[in-house]
Parts: structure tokens; C-alpha cells; sequence
DNA sequence: CCTTTTATGCGTACCTCATACGCAAAACCC
DNA sequence: GGGTTTTGCGTATGAGGTACGCATAAAAGG
């Protein structure tokens, strides 16, 4: 038998905590001290378990994702864009994930079961092992940065829904000076950011939508050349 | 004349201080002891100026970009290419940027200059106004996304090289069981992820490429089934 | 059953930060 | 120079991360 006393907790526990926290109040309040309170421990307590709050982000951003959907059967396209969907959906559903510094390829096996489905939606192409890798990578950064700009705007909007409004548009009516901004001086003429929601739910999913299909588009003329 | 004390200081002089902080020591230095140490000045000074640090903040990231670049003579793709290029250069120059978090919609003249620039380069296409804000925002979160991920692994690769050898390859023969992850599994045997320098610059570059080259097919097959 | 060993829980203390508050010095007006 | 206004900044508060060390619980050995 293992001498000394019984650890109480464990690191998955504190994990499980944290994200409570996270998921419940934003990544700001997850401090040592009210995870810690969250369990009913010590703050301290936490430390035996987990080596610095920095470790503590890692194991959540390793935790924060479910498994990756069943992709549907036929086209890589459809499989591509139901995988792309739920991958923006789960980083949605804990925004806080984009917040966690990156620190190496990904080696989390959640992260690595996603990325096998995408590879496996590739499968019927004729690309090479290394394009495929290719070809996820850049649309994981794809839905990423997506993903950040959506985050970022919805989280800008709560603090001040002003920005937002038909305020914007006139704000953009007056720097946009034609002859130093020509082209957006046209856009925002032709009345583009006239609109009361700029950058809804709705409007960032179909803008989603659009990035997607030509990115999609963009891959199948990729493979058209090829064959 | 304007009563009162005159200021030594301004918040320009002050963002200046902050963002030569940040160049040389990261983000994470930059703290208002620090700062006004930086300046000669007292810490509370900086508050006559500068609201708040996130104020502060926000006043680096519209100081960040250099103006765009001139784009080239000819077709919409080869500038798109300049432009995106230009982009992803002024965003690793300034690594912070991206830890920065965002408020709204983009505002600061710099940054609509930028958006002005990518839509001067699709003038001569078929697009809709509202297209071309589109495809802008989606090359814009690519850029993005690609940028993150670049600089994530750059400075995962500072802290800790063996995550880049190839031990990452081994690691990954070892996970990527064929039943749990045959895709990933198929591409680790045919020796995808056998090399020495995983992800280098160079690496990250033609990657970059081969992303930007996607997307720009797919701009190309878009504006191909319109007219 | 009592002692020894070993790992855990966690109280205390220190350091770094952001920032509210208020006073004193400087520069302008008359 | 006296009054007014604005700046520079010292002090203080509270939050957060974490090093250190002691008391305690649990198993092992006698």
C-alpha cells in the first residue's frame, strides 16, 4: 500500500472546478483562491495537486472539449463543414478556451481525436499525407481566428452595445475620408454598415458560413487540379 | 493660453514607453510601475493621461501597424497576396498585439486603413459591396488565426525545443492508435511528422502559403460562378 | 498498540499589481 | 502677489500568486 495520508482531492478535481468557475463567470475569476473556495478547500491545498496556476490552464484547455460529432457519410465537403461547425460551436460554448496561451503542438488526446477526424473527412482525396495536414491545419486557424473575432465581438457588445449600432456606420461616414480611404469610403456610401445590428449572431454566422464556403472552394479547386 | 501646470507627458509619450516595454520584454511586462519607471516618472503619474491599463492597452494596439504596404499593379489576387503577406509581417513584429483583448468593431484609423487597402485590392472584381466586407473579415480571421498559431509555437518552441524534435513524432506514433485514430495513425506511418525541425520558420511560412493560396482559390472559384 | 515514516492540508507571509484619494507644486489669470 | 486650476505623485488598500514550514492523517514496522 501507498504510505500517508489520503489525498482529498485530485487535479482532475480542481480541473472540473476551474472550468465550473470559467464557464460560469469568465476566465478572469479563476484565481487559486476561488477555485479552492469553489471545492471547500484551503488555497493552498490546491498546490499539492497542481504545480502552478499556469499548469492549471494547461489541464483545462486540455478538458474544455467534448469528442468530436460523427461526421455524415458521402462528400469530404459535407463532412468537412459539419466538423468546421462543431469545432467553432465547442470553442463557443467555452469562450475562455482562445484565452489560454498555446504551448506546443497539440498532444492532448481530445485535440489529437479532433484533428483525426478531420484528416479522416480528407480521406476519399486524392491529396498527399502532407497536404492533408496541410489543408486542417489551415482551416483549424481558420475557425480559430473566427472563433476569436466572434468571442471578441460578443463580448465588446455586452460591454457597450453602442459601439454597435447605427452609431458605427456614421462614425465610419466621418474618418472615412475618400481620398486617403477610397474603397471603404465606397462600401460604407453604399450603405453596407447602415444597419442597426451590425454583427449579430446571425450576421457572424453567415459571415462564418461565407469564409467557410470559400475556403471549402478553395480546396476543391486545389484537388480539381490535381486530378 | 491654457491655465494651469503644464503636463511633461502625454498619453503618446506614454503608449510609446508601453509599447517598447512590450517589444522588448512581452506583454506580460508591461505594468504601470513599469512604464512610468521606463519614463522617469512616478507611477500614479501615468493615471493624469491614461485612465486605466486597459486604456493604455488599447492605445498600443492602435499603435501597433505601420501603415500598409503599396500594393502592386495588376489583378486583385497578387495584391490580396501582398496585402496578406504585409499583414501576418506587422502582427509578428508586434507578437503582443494578439494578447490584446479587442472591444469592437475595428475603429482606430490604422486599422481601418488596413481594411481600406484590402478592399482597394478587389475594386477591379465582380463582388458585392457587402462580398467584398465579407471576404476582407475572412482573410482578416485567417490571418489572424494563422498569426496565433505562429506565434503560440514560436514561443512554445523557445520554452521548450523537445516538444519539436522529433519526440513529437514518437509521442504521436504512441497515441494515434489505428482503431481510435486511424486517419492520424495512416499519416504518422507514412512519416509526416518524422523530421527534425517540426514547425520551424520555414515550415510556418509555406504553410502560411499554402492556406492564403486555399483561400485565394476559393475567392477565385466565387467570383468565377458569379459572372 | 505504539512508534516511525511519509505525504497531505493549509496558515502565514511576502511580493507584485492596479488604482482611489488627497496634497503640494507649478503655471496661468488679474 | 493672490486666486485658480491642473499636474505630479506619495500613501494606502485590496487582490492575486506562491514559497515555506508545521501539524496531521494514514500506512508500515515492531
Amino acid at each position: 500500500m501507498k504510505r500517508g495520508r489520503k489525498p482529498t482531492i485530485d487535479a482532475a478535481d480542481i480541473t472540473r472546478a476551474a472550468i465550473a468557475v470559467a464557464d460560469a463567470e469568465g476566465l478572469a475569476a479563476v484565481s487559486m483562491a476561488r477555485v479552492a473556495q469553489e471545492m471547500g478547500n484551503a488555497t493552498m491545498a490546491l498546490y499539492r495537486h497542481v504545480k502552478s496556476k499556469d499548469e492549471l490552464l494547461q489541464l483545462m484547455a486540455d478538458a474544455a472539449f467534448d469528442e468530436p460529432p460523427p461526421l455524415p457519410e458521402g462528400e469530404w465537403r459535407g463532412k468537412v463543414e459539419v466538423w468546421a461547425k462543431a469545432l467553432l460551436a465547442g470553442i463557443r460554448r467555452r469562450p475562455w478556451f482562445l484565452q489560454i496561451p498555446l504551448n506546443g503542438p497539440p498532444s492532448g488526446p481530445k485535440s489529437l481525436l479532433w484533428f483525426d477526424r478531420a484528416l479522416g473527412a480528407l480521406d476519399g482525396t486524392p491529396l498527399e499525407p502532407g497536404e492533408k495536414v496541410g489543408v486542417v491545419m489551415s482551416l483549424m486557424t481558420f475557425v480559430h481566428g473566427e472563433a476569436w473575432l466572434n468571442i471578441a465581438l460578443t463580448q465588446g457588445f455586452e460591454q457597450d452595445p453602442a459601439q454597435f449600432s447605427r452609431e458605427y456606420g456614421e462614425r465610419l461616414r466621418a474618418i472615412a475620408d475618400p481620398r486617403r480611404m477610397p474603397a471603404l469610403a465606397k462600401i460604407v456610401a453604399a450603405g453596407v454598415f447602415d444597419v442597426d445590428d451590425l454583427l449579430d449572431a446571425d450576421d457572424m454566422a453567415a459571415e462564418f458560413d461565407f469564409g467557410l464556403h470559400l475556403f471549402l472552394e478553395g480546396i476543391a479547386a486545389h484537388i480539381g487540379g490535381r486530378s
